[in-house]
DNA sequence: ATTACTCCGATTGTCGACAATCTGTGTAAA
DNA sequence: TTTACACAGATTGTCGACAATCGGAGTAAT
């Protein structure tokens, strides 16, 4: 019997893991220094697995590693924020109209079914937003895979998503705007259905240029708190 | 005294450097097995820095590692490079539009200068590809470096370029698309200067369909010999 | 001849120890 | 008091050796 779940993979990886979580979920503050003895120590395992995660936590910008001078975790500061949204709504918006002409009608129902669970769980308890957050982030990255471009699934799915995730838990504590993020979400889908892959390209790229404006001045007023 | 230029920093970046050099320029093949002891002891390292260079190498997607069966050179395929330049016109568009806001006139003269040495490159020697190609490459850069985004930086600079530059090496053999793709750079320099953002992004974008287009039928050529 | 199994060599994954480098403190001189 | 230097502690970078795992050669049974 293990304590744990399988953990499949060699250590490394699964120290990249465990990392990972840690710093999305925000138990590793930004800016927090990464000290390899001490990692390894808690993870028990020794120190290269944990120098071999640090360098593929480092390609996924999750940590940012100096020389000589050990690793921190990365600050997502304004900035870095609009630049990646800017990114994300061009990538994604492409996503969206190679999606609509590569999706299965099959794969574009499921999509409908999900935005259904969404519906329910916001319903029966608007307090549980993590598990919404994480919802929004199947919804999209669902349709990247429909694109079928595995370079966007790459920069989207496993290195920048993991970016988005620990923006969301910094600032998902308000989340008024899962409501209208569902309704343009079943906007997106329509689109996807009628097979309008200018039209779905554009939703989403509004949609996700809403998601930073509330996220921006979301910043601003505690920018104003302080 | 030093054999080598400087080679700053650790050994793994090191490694990481001269790796990716030789991935690139096809010195190791598509596919080739990569031996940790052998290529730690030719680079006169141990085995330590050489699999943290693996996994840098492996997050800008130059190798392939698979657990418990070691690394692989990538293969670039047709779908590869396809989903690979489908995503670079959407970024690189990206770009230009922010460049048309965002570089200074200075730095949009320095293109026109860039190109000036590029024509005379042309017209001295036809012959040597690499160079004009290596030029090419600083041109785009330039104009992702203008847009100031530094996830687009990230994306297209210190990463993906790698793929494209491995790509440039297997097919600028012909190359008889150097004049052409002169004439279009100049149009988006010229688009930048009256800081027309819409119109450079659409010239950067058909010249990379180009590009695209020019390689992939160069591809199809390769095949019927086959 | 084909299939399945076993064993062996080779390669990867991991650890512990040592060397190189950096940071912060304490001391001494101007 | 301030500045510069030197030392000590801690942390990172590197290496060599050992354990775990995989692929293939060889053999035997159907």
């Amino acid at each position: 019997m293990q304590t744990q779940a399988p953990e499949q993979g060699t250590l490394a990886d699964v120290a990249a893991r465990r990392l990972a979580h840690s710093i999305v979920t925000g138990e590793l503050a930004q800016g927090q220094k990464l000290n390899e003895a001490e990692l390894a120590e808690s993870f028990g395992m020794g120190r290269g697995p944990l120098r071999e995660a640090l360098r593929h936590l480092e390609g996924m910008r999750l940590v940012k590693r100096i020389p000589n001078a050990g690793a921190r975790v990365v600050v997502l500061d304004r900035k870095t924020l609009s630049d990646l949204y800017a990114v994300r709504e061009v990538l994604e918006g492409m996503a969206c109209r190679l999606a609509a002409a590569q999706m299965s009608d099959d794969e574009i129902s499921q999509l409908n079914t999900l935005l259904d669970q969404h519906e329910k769980q916001i319903k029966q308890q608007g307090g549980k937003v993590y598990a919404q957050s994480e919802g929004d982030l199947d919804f999209h990255y669902r349709i990247v895979r429909g694109s079928g471009n595995q370079m966007l699934m790459d920069l989207l799915g496993s290195e920048q998503y993991q970016l988005l995730r620990m923006c969301r838990f910094r600032t998902s504590r308000n989340a008024q705007r899962t409501k209208p993020a569902l309704n343009q979400h079943r906007q997106i889908v329509e689109a996807l259905t009628q097979r309008d892959g200018e039209l779905a390209e554009m939703l989403m790229r509004r949609h996700i240029q809403g998601a930073w404006r509330s996220i921006s001045e979301m910043m601003d007023k505690e920018e104003q708190a302080t």
